[in-house]
RNA sequence: GGCCACGUGGCGGAGUGGUUACGCAACGGUCUGCAAAACCGUGUACCCCGGUUCAAUUCCGGGCGUGGCCUCCA
C-alpha cells in the first residue's frame, strides 16, 4: 500500500518515497514554551502522531525518527519570566513539562528525541559561521543577517514573490539590514537577557536558525518530511529551507512539507481579546469549555474527525458528540484483547493523506459488526488502539470530574429488579426516574439490567 | 491593499465530470410491562452568477461569505 502525502512545497498529494526505509525521518515544529499550550497547539500534535504511528506500522517501529523540538530560548520567554519573577530556566522547564504531559493525555507517543535550543547552541552557531563563509549571511552591528537575496530560490514554499513581499512589508526596517527582507540569524544579548558566546559576541539566535540546526543535528542534512502548523509557512519554514539550503549549498533540507490547517472555537477566531482562548490544560483539568472537564482522548477523537488539512471548527457539539460515541465504543469494547493485524479498510484511507474522516467511516463499519462478532470486536479494537484513541478505559472513564455512586445504583437496580417481579411497573418506573435524575441510563438485558453514565 | 485556503443535507464530515460515503439528530417499524440497546427502513445536499461539456457539486472565470499569511500566534 503505497502512503500519499500532500506536499505543500508541489501543492499536490504525492506518493512519499523515504530517503532510507530503514531510517525514515520527520521534523515538526514544537512550542516556545512560555506559557500553556493551546487547543490549537494541540492539532499538529495529534495530527503528526498520527502520521508518526502510520509510518511505525508502515516501516517498522524502529525505523522512524520523530524529531519534535522545544523551542526554549526567545524574546517572549525572556519577557514572560520578567513579568513572573521567576528565572527563565524555570519558567521553560515548568512549561515544557506541562505541554508533554498534555501531549501524552492526548494519546500522542514520545517523539523519538525532544531536543532543546538551549542544548544545540554549539550547532547553531556552527551553521551561522558556514553561512557567512557561504555569503548567505552577513554581521552588523553585533547582528548577524541572512541575506535573502543571496538565495535565488527564496520563496518557493510559500510562493511569494520577492518584490512583492518587500513592497507589502509593514514594518519599520532596521538601518543594518542589506536588504528589507534579511531575518535575523544572531542578535546581541546585553544585562539580564539569556546569552552564549560566540564569534560575534555574547547573544542568542534568531527565531528560525535553531529549526535548522536541530533538524540537521539530529536528522542529517536532507531528510523525509517536515511539518508544522500552516501559519508557520511563511516566514518560519521558507527561512528554515533559506538557511538549511544555504549552508549545505543547496541540498534539499525535507522532501515533504506537510501543513495541517487552522483551528476556530464556536466559529470564531481564537483569541484573547474574544475571551474564547483556550489551552489543553484548562479543557483537560478545568470546567471552563461547556462547564466541564474533557478526557485528552475524547479531545483526540473530536481534532481527528475532521482531515488535518481542512479548517475545524471547535466547539462543544463536537466534543459532546466524540465523548458519546467514545463511551459507546468502549462498552463494546473493555477488555476485549486486540487483533493482531491492521484491518485495511482502516490502513488505506489514512495512506491517502491521513484521511482520518474516511478511516472513520471504517471504524463504524468495523463497531457495527463487533456489536455481534467477537473477531469483528478484536479487529476494531486494534483499530482504535491503532489510532491512539482508545487503551482500554471504561465507558465512564471518558466522563471526567463526573461520579456516580455505584453502589446506590446497583441498590436501586436491585430494587427495581423486585418491584418489576411482583408487576408493580409503577415503583419500577419511579426508580428509573429516580436513576435517571442521577445521570444514570438502566438497559434490560437478556443477561439482566445494565447501567450506563449518560453522557 | 497583496497573496492563499475554505464554503456539501438539521448538524458534523469524506468524496467525485455522470452511479451522490460515513456518523449524529429526526421520523416509521421490529422488539420491550414501559423504555433503552440492537436491527430494518425513510431523507437526493453540494454559497451565488456566468462559461466549458452530451453531462458540473466536482473544471474555468467573476461575485459574496468565513478564515489565514504578509506583524518572531500551530
Amino acid at each position: 500500500m503505497a502512503l500519499t502525502i500532500y506536499n505543500t512545497l508541489a501543492r499536490e498529494k504525492q506518493v512519499f518515497e523515504p530517503i532510507d526505509r530503514t531510517n525514515v525521518r520527520m521534523y515538526v515544529c514544537g512550542p516556545t514554551v512560555y506559557d500553556f499550550a493551546h487547543i490549537g497547539n494541540a492539532r499538529p500534535v495529534i495530527v503528526f502522531d498520527v502520521l508518526f504511528r502510520l509510518l511505525r506500522h508502515l516501516y517498522g517501529e524502529k525505523h522512524v525518527t520523530y524529531v519534535r523540538n522545544i523551542t526554549d530560548v526567545e524574546d517572549k520567554i525572556i519577557a514572560r519570566a520578567a513579568e513572573r519573577h521567576v528565572s527563565i530556566r524555570e519558567l521553560t522547564e515548568g512549561t515544557a513539562k506541562i505541554y508533554q504531559e498534555d501531549a501524552l493525555a492526548l494519546g500522542c507517543l514520545k517523539p523519538t528525541i525532544e531536543p532543546r535550543v538551549t542544548d544545540t547552541m554549539a550547532e547553531i552557531v556552527a551553521m551561522i559561521e558556514q553561512l557567512v563563509r557561504n555569503n548567505h549571511a552577513y554581521a552588523a552591528e553585533g547582528h548577524v543577517l541572512f541575506h535573502v537575496p543571496s538565495d535565488p530560490d527564496y520563496g518557493k514554499l510559500s510562493r511569494r514573490p520577492l518584490d512583492e513581499m518587500i513592497a507589502g512589508a509593514r514594518v519599520e526596517v532596521a538601518p543594518y539590514k542589506k536588504n528589507p527582507m534579511d531575518f535575523v540569524l544572531w542578535k546581541p544579548s546585553t544585562g539580564e537577557q539569556p546569552g552564549w558566546d560566540s564569534p560575534w559576541g555574547k547573544g542568542r539566535p534568531g527565531w528560525h536558525i535553531e529549526c535548522s540546526a536541530m533538524s540537521e543535528k539530529h536528522l542529517g542534512e536532507t531528510f523525509d518530511i517536515h511539518a508544522g502548523g500552516i501559519d508557520l509557512i511563511f516566514p518560519h519554514h521558507e527561512n528554515e529551507i533559506a538557511q538549511s539550503e544555504g549552508a549545505h549549498h543547496g541540498k534539499p533540507i525535507a522532501n515533504y512539507w506537510m501543513h495541517n490547517g487552522f483551528l476556530q472555537v464556536e466559529g470564531e477566531k481564537m483569541s484573547k481579546s474574544l475571551g474564547n482562548f483556550i489551552t489543553i490544560r484548562e479543557l483537560l483539568a478545568e470546567k471552563k469549555f461547556g462547564g466541564e472537564q474533557w478526557h485528552g482522548l475524547v479531545l483526540r477523537h473530536a481534532m481527528l474527525s475532521t482531515h488535518y488539512r481542512q479548517p475545524i471548527d471547535w466547539t462543544l457539539d463536537r466534543l459532546t458528540r466524540s465523548r458519546t460515541e467514545l463511551m459507546d465504543w468502549a462498552r463494546l469494547l473493555h477488555d476485549v484483547a486486540p487483533s493482531a493485524d491492521l484491518h485495511e479498510d482502516v490502513l488505506a484511507p489514512l495512506s491517502d493523506d491521513l484521511n482520518t474522516p474516511a478511516a472513520y467511516a471504517a471504524l463504524h463499519r468495523m463497531a457495527a459488526a463487533a456489536r455481534t462478532n467477537q473477531e469483528d470486536r478484536a479487529h476494531f479494537k486494534r483499530a482504535l488502539v491503532f489510532l491512539g484513541l482508545y487503551d482500554n478505559q471504561k465507558d465512564a472513564d471518558f466522563l471526567v470530574g463526573q461520579s456516580v455512586d455505584a453502589a446506590r445504583v446497583e441498590e436501586l437496580i436491585a430494587k427495581r429488579g423486585a418491584a418489576r417481579k411482583a408487576k408493580d411497573f409503577k415503583e419500577a418506573d419511579r426508580i428509573r426516574a429516580e436513576l435517571s435524575s442521577m445521570g444514570v441510563a438502566i438497559e434490560d438485558g437478556p443477561g439482566g439490567t445494565t447501567w450506563k453514565v449518560m453522557s
